[in-house]
DNA sequence: CGCATCGTTGATCAAGCTCAAGCCGCGTGG
DNA sequence: CCACGCGGCTTGAGCTTGATCAACGATGCG
């Protein structure tokens, strides 16, 4: 269990509360409960009714969508700060996905008269959860024209390439399998294609790992640049990836 | 350009107005804009500003995306009372498709600010847009999980009884190029897999029309049911899809 | 130590993409 | 009215990508 002062740190700085004033932040925390989970077990699941609103605290929670013959799809995965269930709740639907930790997790969570009630209160919260909505459009449609228009190890490149902004390091923490899922193909094609790139010095593979060696190959392949390709500002390479506007991310480039 | 009295029918009956009084319909329409687009022509395009929010009126409006090689996928096709841009205009954002007339068509539309201020005096209308944006999100998860795990043949029946359960027949006014960029195909697939099920008496294929004959073998492919799969309705088998839930279906049934 | 999970690699094969060639139907302009 | 061209459609041949199957290797955990 998060310390409450922790707590309060992931809150003030994620998206969802962004513009709200101290008292607000306040009101709304109070307003939440925690919830647990281990690897494996679910925050929700696919086709049950929607009755909360999540916000991840602590670890990594896979959002994924299984079909009638069991083949699973990743749709996103979550960190600490990330708003999960933001559209359904407010809509009175079943959730269309499951969300299931990947390793031990925490959350906030409101059920749906909470959050209803909040947002009226502080206008701010559902223009802000507005905003989330829309990335995660966005994001999703993105991916979408990837799968329907590019070559598998470009999704890869791609895939690997936007978990690692999400994180904060070289080292991406999933399986051939999970990258699999998120990518649309199978573990064989994946490990397949790590390998090479582990050959060619692009990547280290490890155990559940995948840590990024030469970030400028990889953007070379994702993004389909020629082999040759010269940064406008290789100093900070890690600026040209049009991927997922991420012009926050120079921060977090290692030196 | 339609009649006043058709637009306000279009208008009360479309899901984005649903459940707002006559007066507050009537105040909408006033602040909206007509603008007209002939084939080909474009609302507007993946990139620039999102300025504002648009609801059909008449004709078929196709949302793509195109990447950098010119490869292009079908998002959505729009038809009368759809709404269009409700996520991007309310969230400063660029367009990240492109809105392209496929026949003559005219929309509504309204800017930013307006459709701002006409959400604040009418909270409702803020709630429906949020109501839209989430089915919309579910569509494109569902589809999502179809590329990334559904045969091109499933995919394509998808997407014609998705169609014809838009329109109102069992012709589907779709060319084969279109279908094919909105199941990340080509038109060749989608070509030869036409021609099967033509052979097979599923469909009869016309010049940019396919219309369909029966539609119970077409569920049959796109479910992977058993063929000699029996509805527990047959007589109202329209109903057994769970295709986008459609239960309002049945009402454009023919008889 | 044994089992479970995760990963690797080879062989095989088919789905579906690509290219090429040609057809059909329609609208347009001479 | 006819010829022409264009946009859409069809079909065949060949080939590539990546899925599938199978067997085995490594790592870590209880």
């Amino acid at each position: 269990m998060l310390p409450i002062a922790n707590q309060h740190a992931i809150i003030s700085q994620c998206a969802f509360f962004h513009g709200l004033t101290a008292a607000e932040v306040m009101l709304v925390q109070q307003a939440a409960v925690t919830v647990q989970a281990a690897p494996g077990s679910f925050f929700f699941q696919q086709g049950e009714e929607a009755t909360a609103l999540y916000i991840v605290l602590s670890g990594q929670v896979r959002l994924s969508q299984i079909n009638p013959e069991g083949r699973q799809v990743i749709v996103h995965i979550f960190g600490p700060g990330e708003a999960m269930g933001v559209i359904v709740v407010l809509s009175n639907m079943t959730y269309p996905v499951s969300a299931e930790a990947m390793v031990d997790s925490a959350a906030l969570a409101w059920n749906r008269q909470t959050i209803n009630q909040l947002m009226k209160e502080i206008p701010h919260l559902a223009l802000n959860g507005l905003r989330l909505v829309a990335q995660r459009f966005m994001e999703l449609q993105e991916r979408y024209r990837e799968l329907a228009t590019e070559r598998v190890e470009r999704r890869i490149a791609r895939a690997l390439i936007r978990q690692m902004q999400r994180g904060n390091g070289r080292a991406v923490p999933l399986t051939r399998q999970d990258l699999a899922e998120m990518t649309g193909t199978t573990l064989y094609t994946v490990s397949r294609t790590c390998s090479a790139w582990e050959q060619a010095g692009i990547v280290s593979a490890g155990r559940g790992l995948i840590t990024i060696n030469d970030y400028h190959r990889l953007l070379v392949i994702a993004e389909d640049l020629p082999p040759d390709h010269q940064c406008p500002q290789p100093a900070t390479c890690f600026y040209c990836s049009p991927i997922l506007n991420c012009d926050h991310f120079a921060v977090k480039r290692e030196t």
